[in-house]
DNA sequence: TGTACATCAGTGAACGCGCGTTCACTGATGTAC
DNA sequence: TGTACATCAGTGAACGCGCGTTCACTGATGTAC
């Protein structure tokens, strides 16, 4: 109360020394919080105690910084991803096991973003690199994309004989588009505001859809 | 190149006469270049030649405008919709005149996007219009809504025996998410810049998965 | 071990910008008598 | 048909705001000799 900058982080150097990942760490929660727009340069310098223009040290502009936060998104939901697969417990049977991995793919991006909706909608709402192969921050813990996963998914879907072959080309496309949409139906549309459990359902439901589909 | 306000429509009378639609008008066509956030209050007024505090008698704040827009795409995509199934040639098999109405449905919905990237997101942006019916302003020349139009296709899929009863519960969650997801993926994701005949082709084949799966 | 120097991360101040919104107003239009 | 008056749509000026970005700077740190 005596103190205006009580929650000003002071340095002890004069240098931050770790000014990239602070700014990085910051955007994030403000991303957390309200999205891609309330990204906001001076938001995140203010957070890490530091003058705006410092930022220019490290980020080329405010997109550069954006960026960050998006591929900092994007290797969370792989994250997400992953440990949906790895809380599957293995059966006797393959088939059943590919599919539970490719369903888990999908739940793991619902999940991640009916949990981290501002950050969820950063990931994507930066233009183009979902898809790139190249952008190991965007990778989980395997080294892997989001995108990758499902592709992976999908091909032991292949391997178990669940998906013929020929329908294999352009799959990620259709599974990515329902999950997508029922995800941002969930988190902007008409189904905001779902309880937890439906939502859930919501997702279960058309992940069958895509089962069936595909 | 003399006059600085060459552009700047002149009234004749006093009064505007006609300020709302004109504003909705202006702002419309903001949407249709830049998407929600290039709705500005100033910009629509500037454009309808008139003083930026005009709009206050017309609308509570931005965000009414905005919503006026909103309304203004919902009810375009309804009536492509609408178009596109007027288009769809009767045959003498209601089963098959069913299936070609229910793809209408997305097709419009996935032509609109295309054609009016910045319309369509903002007509989806705004919070929670969608389904409601009482939303008249976002009905097409039918007085339906896009939500409705597609209730409506999906009835007639019960009807002629393509849809059992028990699946109709929810359909057009099912239905709706994959194709606003490619609709997202084709405008803003990964799948942007796509030819249109390949979008056009992706967005069909999203409509047989629903169609195989729901 | 000590000194001179180059590097470069962060500072402080300022810029121009356009925004949404509020205020007290003006004057054209429609209505009552 | 003419006059008085109320209504209310649009004006003009200003507000406070926070933003991204640029500038010339300072001073801590690491390196070479």
């Amino acid at each position: 109360m005596a103190a205006a900058n009580e929650d000003k982080p002071k340095r002890d150097t004069y240098r931050h020394g770790n000014l990239r990942n602070a700014l990085i760490e910051a955007a994030v929660e403000l991303a957390r919080q309200g999205g891609p727009e309330a990204v906001v340069l001076r938001a995140a310098t203010r957070q890490a105690g530091v003058a705006p223009n410092a930022a220019y040290r490290h980020f080329a502009d405010r997109g550069a910084l954006l960026h960050a936060v998006s591929q900092a998104a994007m290797a969370q939901v792989a994250r997400t991803m992953e440990a949906e697969q790895a809380a599957v417990p293995p059966t006797e049977d393959p088939a059943a096991d590919a599919r539970a991995r490719f369903r888990a793919v999908g739940t793991g991006y619902l999940r991640y973003a009916q949990e981290e909706p501002g950050l969820f909608r950063t990931a994507f709402h930066v233009p183009g690199d979902m898809t790139d192969a190249a952008a190991d921050t965007a990778a989980g813990a395997t080294g892997k994309t989001p995108f990758e996963l499902l592709g992976d998914a999908l091909d032991g879907l292949v391997d178990a004989g669940l998906l013929p072959e020929d329908r294999r080309p352009g799959a990620e496309f259709l599974a990515w588009s329902a999950v997508h949409g029922i995800a941002v139906l969930l988190i902007d549309g008409p189904l905001r505001g779902l309880h937890p459990t439906q939502a859930y359902d919501a997702g279960q439901h058309v992940i069958d859809m895509i089962e069936r589909g595909i």
